[in-house]
DNA sequence: TCAAGATTGATGCAGCTGCATTTAGTGCGG
DNA sequence: CCGCACTAAATGCAGCTGCATCAATCTTGA
């Protein structure tokens, strides 16, 4: 059982763990020092702003951004108790509901993202042509199954998912 | 203040987040469903073992580690709570102490990396080829600073470190 | 020699995460 | 129409993280 992975491999998921780690802490801290809330916020902001009529439900959410269903359920909270978002009943299952973006979440959603895309061009952007940084997205997604196609749609005012 | 990260750029930022989110859950998940404790735990027994001694300074384990010092104090407590390791009072600074890899903290140390290693094999290795994965670390390098001089020295039985 | 400052490590607190479970509502087969 | 399986969402609990702070000790420089 030794010496399974390559020398290469490993350097490989070495790197993927610790840069990481590290552009996604130096753009949260962009972020948070900029007052700003965390990434989620962001991405759930995003993806509500896009949605037809501002509105979706919470298992829609959940499964563009990847996350689980308590996440979703947690964050929402947060973002009604900020009046980011409020809470729609949904006439036709009475289980569900809509959560629908406000004027306040729209509007932090394009602030953020002036601070946001700042901090991509200045932790990613600046340090990799775009040549590069397309043959970074090629073999990326070669690691991730498939999830490769939906995200490349959605590159526009980019939306991560943890 | 629009437009500033290419499309290219902003791509490659999320699929750095989806990916490694995505590869490291697999991962831990194998190594949980082979009733193995978390990553960390790992790196910091792997640190532990390849000390001269077995045993350094919280200090040193917390640089090698990449995390910071509230973390490894509280990863150590964990260590010592299962046996793994054993905290020796510092003779030469009062304030500080020495933690010492336990024999059974080898042992598990060991087996662990037939787990990870398989791990790694099958989530990273087995989807590159060595030259794509040494490409891969040329591009995840750039981004990153200056870590990836350690990094690739450190580039045997794999350690993380978020 | 001693006070000021730096360093080592621990800890209380708040917030977030995962897991398992609960509550409520839907829809299908008999 | 009823029961059973399934889906939507919320929540209690334990564990982990970050932050700020603390206590103890070391070092430095006047």
């Amino acid at each position: 059982m030794k010496r399974k992975p390559s020398t290469e491999a490993t350097a490989a998921w070495i790197r993927l763990m610790r840069i990481q780690s590290q552009v996604l802490g130096a753009v949260e801290q962009d972020l948070k020092k900029a007052g700003f809330p965390p990434l989620a916020w962001y991405d759930a902001l995003l993806e509500l702003s896009r949605a037809p009529s501002g509105e979706m439900r919470p298992v829609e959410l959940e499964k563009q951004m990847l996350i689980p269903q308590y996440s979703t359920s947690r964050l929402i909270d947060r973002l009604v108790d900020e009046g980011l978002a409020a809470r729609r009943e949904c006439k036709i299952d009475k289980r569900g509901q809509f959560v629908e973006i406000t004027e306040a979440g729209r509007e932090l959603q394009k602030k953020m993202w002036s601070a946001y895309s700042a901090a991509i061009e200045k932790h990613v952007g600046s340090k990799l042509s775009d040549v590069d940084a397309a043959k970074l997205c090629g073999l990326l997604d070669r690691l991730g199954c498939s999830c490769g196609e939906a995200a490349t749609l959605a590159a526009r005012d980019g939306a991560p998912a943890r």
